[in-house]
DNA sequence: ATGGTCGGGTGCCGA
C-alpha cells in the first residue's frame, strides 16, 4: 500500500497537475491538503475517473483537507477533537482496506505566522490537541499513518538556509519540541528513514525563484506507529511535481508499507 | 533592507 501526501495550493488551481501526478504515481492513498474548497465545490469527477474514491473536509477559501483512496475506505472522521469552537477543516482520518487495514489521518498543521501572537498561539494549542489525539489512537496498536503538511522544520538539516528560518513559527523551539513530543510516543518519520542525509525538501517558496535555487525546507511528513513502521518497505519525496507547469509549492511525500 | 509569488474569500488575506 503506497500513501502520499501532497499540499495542493488550491485544487481547481491543480486540476492538470494532480490528476497528472495519480496516473503517472498511481499511490493507493492520496492525502491532500489545502483544496481551498468546500465539499460540494470539490471537483470529484477527475478523481473517480481515475478509480479513486473521495472524502473531503473543506471549507470554503481556505484549509480544507481529502482523502483520496483506490482501496474500500472505512470510519470515516471529519475534524480534530478537542476544540468545539475551532471551525478550521484541518483534519480527516480513514480506515484504508488493503492486505491489512491502517488508520490513516490527513492534516493541515496550522502555519502559525506571524510568532509570537495569536495565530502561533493557535498552532501550540492545534498541535496538543494533535498529541492528545495520538495518545487516544495509539492503544489500538493497528498500523496508524499520520501525515500532512506539519508546517515544522524538525531539524537545521530540514532546511537549505536554517538561518533564514529563525524566529519563523515553521522553526521555533515551542513548536519543534511539540513535534518531537509527537514522535517520541513512538513514531517514526519515514522520509527520514529513507532519506537521512540533509538536503530532502518538500516545499519552496514561489517567490524569488526558491526552486531554482533548492531553497527548500521539509515540512511535509509522515509518521507511523509502531505497526506501520513494522511494514515499512520505502519512502520518497517526488520533488519532480514541482517542475511541471502550474505547481503547487509543495510536493508529495509518499510511504509504502507492506500492506 | 526590500520585495519578491501564488490562490482564493478578492481588490485584500493567508501562505
Amino acid at each position: 500500500m503506497r500513501i502520499a501526501t501532497w499540499n495542493v495550493n488550491g485544487i481547481r488551481a491543480r486540476l492538470h497537475a494532480v490528476p497528472a501526478w495519480l496516473a503517472a504515481a498511481r499511490p493507493d492513498v492520496a492525502l491532500l491538503q489545502e483544496i481551498k474548497s468546500a465539499d460540494d465545490g470539490f471537483p470529484r469527477a477527475p478523481f473517480e475517473d481515475l478509480g479513486y474514491r473521495v472524502e473531503t473536509h473543506g471549507q470554503k477559501g481556505f484549509n480544507g483537507v481529502a482523502i483520496l483512496s483506490r482501496l474500500p475506505l472505512e470510519d470515516v472522521a471529519r475534524g480534530l477533537p478537542g476544540d468545539p469552537a475551532d471551525d478550521q477543516a484541518r483534519w480527516i482520518e480513514a480506515t484504508v482496506i488493503g492486505a491489512r487495514a491502517v488508520r490513516v489521518a490527513c492534516l493541515y498543521l496550522p502555519n502559525g505566522n506571524p510568532a509570537p501572537g495569536p495565530k502561533y498561539d493557535y498552532k501550540l494549542g492545534w498541535m496538543a490537541r494533535l498529541e492528545a489525539r495520538a495518545r487516544d489512537m495509539l492503544p489500538a496498536e493497528e498500523p496508524l499513518v499520520l501525515a500532512g503538511d506539519y508546517n515544522v522544520i524538525p531539524q537545521p538539516s530540514d532546511a537549505a538556509r536554517p538561518e533564514a528560518w529563525a524566529g519563523d513559527a515553521l522553526f521555533l523551539p515551542e513548536a519543534r519540541a511539540a513535534f518531537r513530543r509527537l514522535l517520541h510516543l513512538g513514531f517514526t518519520d519515514a522520509v527520514r528513514l529513507a532519506l537521512p542525509g540533509p538536503g530532502v525538501y518538500t516545499f519552496w517558496d514561489y517567490q524569488a525563484g526558491a526552486f531554482e535555487r533548492n531553497d527548500g525546507i521539509r515540512i511535509d511528513h509522515l509518521l507511523l506507529s509502531p505497526q506501520a513502521a513494522d511494514l515499512y518497505l520505502d519512502a520518497g519525496v517526488d520533488a519532480g511535481a514541482r517542475a511541471g507547469d502550474k505547481p503547487s509549492d509543495h510536493v508529495p511525500a509518499w510511504v509504502e508499507l507492506d500492506a
